[in-house]
DNA sequence: CTACCGATTGACT
DNA sequence: GTCAATCGGTAGA
């Protein structure tokens, strides 16, 4: 392997939500099945709070469903919706349950396996959007609760090629309470970010 | 057990 | 632009 990609550390994710919402912009995250590798380049990313958050999932106290995000910072909270999943960084000390829902990747390492997983030719499709991400990475709830910190499975790591990037913020992308909070961070000028709008870019 | 819902996607007008 | 399929989690009977 040319690159071994090593793991953020934990550190990295104990800190404010918001804060570690913005700075997953163009980090690499990788997914590892057997030796098979695929990486993206994250290029969207929303924050879910602990306090004052109604579109939080875990705003209505813990349950079995939520449980990672009252867990400890660095690890994977993956759930399903609509019939497709989509992952989480959990943020901040134990017990303070807020995440980082990744939006979407750049695909940049594992094109044909992310062809063969998506069932698309299009590159535009195979990581725009959180759900496909996770398909694209074969990310699924066996991954709920997955230690970050590892380096086997997922994980994110830094981006050896990183340049610099604007970044601009946006209401949260389809969540039906809280829509107001300006939570939504995305690199300026990238394609692979989803649901751009007209006069956004 | 049934009923309803959603941090989505893809197909269609 | 609109709309419905999808299915695990959750609430309620």
């Amino acid at each position: 392997m040319a690159s071994s990609f090593p793991p953020l550390s934990r550190d990295f994710y104990d800190r404010p939500v918001t804060i570690v919402a913005q700075e997953v912009l163009g980090k690499l995250l990788v997914g590892k099945e057997g030796r098979r590798l695929t990486v993206g380049r994250i290029v969207e990313a929303e924050a879910y709070l602990s306090c004052g958050d109604d579109a939080c999932h875990a705003a209505k106290g813990p349950s079995r469903k939520n449980a990672a995000m009252f867990g400890p910072p660095g690890h994977a909270y993956v759930y399903v919706i609509h019939a497709r999943h989509c992952v989480n960084l959990v943020t901040e000390p134990t017990g303070v349950p807020s995440a980082v829902l990744v939006r979407a990747l750049e695909p940049l390492s594992g094109l044909d396996l992310m062809h063969e997983r998506r069932g698309t030719e299009v590159v535009l499709d195979l990581a725009r959007g959180p759900a496909r991400l996770c398909e694209a990475l074969a990310i699924d709830r066996t991954l709920n609760g997955w230690d970050l910190t590892r380096g086997q499975k997922l994980w994110l790591a830094d981006d050896p090629a990183a340049t610099p990037f604007e970044i601009r913020t946006s209401p949260r992308i389809g969540v039906t309470s809280a829509f107001d909070l300006p939570l939504r961070f995305y690199v300026a000028g990238n394609r692979f970010v989803s649901k751009l709008k007209r006069g956004e870019f």
